[in-house]
DNA sequence: CTGTTAGCGCGTTCAT
DNA sequence: ATGAACGCGCTAACAG
């Protein structure tokens, strides 16, 4: 077995030519003949020759490679944002590292630290949940690394870029979709009004209320944790106390589910008599539930479109740029009843 | 803005002593004054010094990095398998490199190739459905790369370790456990024996019976595709068929669920009367169903035992070691009825 | 079109 | 304990 692998010298020297021709040849410069280059590959192939990327990258002063920040890989919007950002990585010939947060602030700067030490060519990042201050994150524009976050951001001085969800506008036209299906009293459920995301969701719905004419009722607006118990739990109180309820926007899909889950068990059919949309980013709710209309944004796009403003930034890192703010518009689902 | 980043060389003149000096104190070696040592990292810190690890890598030809090849990024088992990975890796100093292959195998040569380039200390792979044939994988043991395989292997000649579940036994437990929990008339739901892991379940099905001196009965076992209909088509059908059925093992946790739903609608009590245990290895049976009994390895536990073994094999590179194979022993989950 | 030279930033000899 | 010098493998700059 050998030791050491194939250099360009080894192959240069067997050729009986310069090294610095093989490099040419290697890179497909134009400043080289097509019998030597057609030799040099030959011989580089017969040699079984891998071009040694350390000190390629070592002299360009490049890595050819992406650092990624998500605060769990298991969870299945960042898996699939992930996986977005590798494709786009791949076809641009980039490489992707990983890196889990954990949540943890502590561990998220000393990501950043090692991130840096590595050169990589620019960065991706959704904050850990501990993370506030971005106090850590400027280490990468001290060091001209570009930084996109995708979804969970914070501030950092200077400039930085981001890709979101639109949740209001997602929760204004999962409302007008019920209005245009028909419906003139439309429930909401709702979470913690802490998280900014059900905020903007309330906001988006009461927003479309008004630009259809239609006035905002409190008492159609049920706060819950949202799980499928409380949609159960909602649906049935909702149907109780008020005549005429004909649709129901639910911040998220499990409590979506359960109301689905009552109302067949009461003997509505779906989505006949009511109409329902469910917020959604996991696919679960499509195998749980079929029927269920879902408003959505998949990690995946936010991936790839997080990576090409990435590398848009890198490629025009020299020219100052200010901050760039890319809100994707979430896409309704509407699938067909499969009962 | 500056533009180059602050070397060895820079804190080195700030001190008056020599590179080679601030080198041995930044890799806290002991043939260095603790005072020149403390001068040296304080210095460092006031720069914003940053290691750079291409010529670090270069100098000790040494990635300090890890490549990992899967099918798809978000797919969970996969997902949680790159978690494990990637905390272990993150514990050892080690850095992630993350590929998909796309199930392609043209993908999938490209990358091995990708990672030989970038010196990878080792690799962990799944490979894709069309790879049959290792003989792309062979470069890695060529380049002196150790290699762990995790979930989906192939034969390559050479010495190559491997993480796997063991199917049979998984199978055998989830029977026993059936058994011990009362069940005389055990149906099997089964899939596609085209498939090795249907295969096998089987096997440990029938092992299972056999060591408990129960008959083999080919009525019991009902091949489909699994899905959540089939369940609920093939319980109704066994029902019919056959008097005191009292325990289902699905090979699959969908199909479980289909046969839970059908119980349920025709008033049955889970898990009184019929018992029921589905094999499973994502988390979506349990948001649907959370009285089912799963047995299953999780992606995590086998991605963290791969990346030991890796770890392992890259410290022991040059010693002659033989196949590995490490087969996990599933766990069973039973959960409460939540009903 | 090709060869020569130099150096990316670091770690590791040898000296002292 | 420190300094001087070299080289990891490659590419860029300059000749010719």
């Amino acid at each position: 077995m050998k030791k050491r692998k194939t250099t360009i010298h080894e192959i240069a020297k067997a050729l009986e030519i310069d090294s610095s021709t093989v490099s040419r040849a290697l890179n497909n410069s134009n400043r080289v003949t097509q019998k030597t280059k057609g030799k040099v590959l030959l011989k580089a192939k017969k040699l079984g020759y891998h071009r040694n990327l350390l000190a390629s990258n070592l002299r360009k002063n490049k890595s050819n490679t992406i650092g990624v920040i998500v605060p769990r890989i298991s969870r299945h919007f960042f898996s699939s944002a992930i996986a977005g950002i590798e494709e786009m990585a791949f076809a641009k010939g980039y490489n992707v590292i990983i890196c889990q947060s954990l949540e943890g602030l502590e561990r998220e700067k000393s990501i950043v630290d090692n991130l840096i030490s590595n050169r990589v060519d620019g960065v991706l990042v959704s904050v850990s949940m501990e993370t506030e201050d971005g106090g850590h994150l400027k280490h990468f524009e001290q060091n001209n690394i570009p930084l996109v976050f995708f979804d969970r951001h914070c501030e950092v001085l200077g400039n930085n870029s981001k890709v979101l969800i639109d949740d209001e506008l997602a929760a204004y036209e999962a409302t007008i979709h019920l209005i245009n299906k028909g419906c003139k009293k439309i429930v909401h459920f709702s979470g913690p009004q802490t998280l900014e995301i059900y905020k903007n969701r309330l906001k988006g719905y009461k927003e479309a209320l008004k630009s259809q004419g239609i006035s905002f009722d409190r008492e159609l607006v049920i706060t819950s944790r949202l799980m499928e118990q409380d949609g159960y739990n909602s649906i049935e109180k909702i149907l109780n106390d008020n005549e005429g309820v004909d649709g129901v926007f639910s911040a998220n899909d499990m409590a979506a589910i359960g109301a689905i889950k009552y109302l067949k068990g009461i003997g509505k059919i779906i989505p006949d008599e009511i109409a329902i949309v469910g917020f959604s980013n996991e696919p679960m709710s499509e195998v749980i539930e079929p029927s269920l209309t879902t408003i959505d944004q998949s990690g995946y796009e936010i991936g790839k479109t997080a990576c090409n403003l990435l590398f848009y930034n890198i490629a025009n890192k020299d020219v100052k740029t200010k901050h760039q703010t890319v809100i994707l518009k979430p896409i309704l689902i509407e699938r067909e009843s499969s009962l």
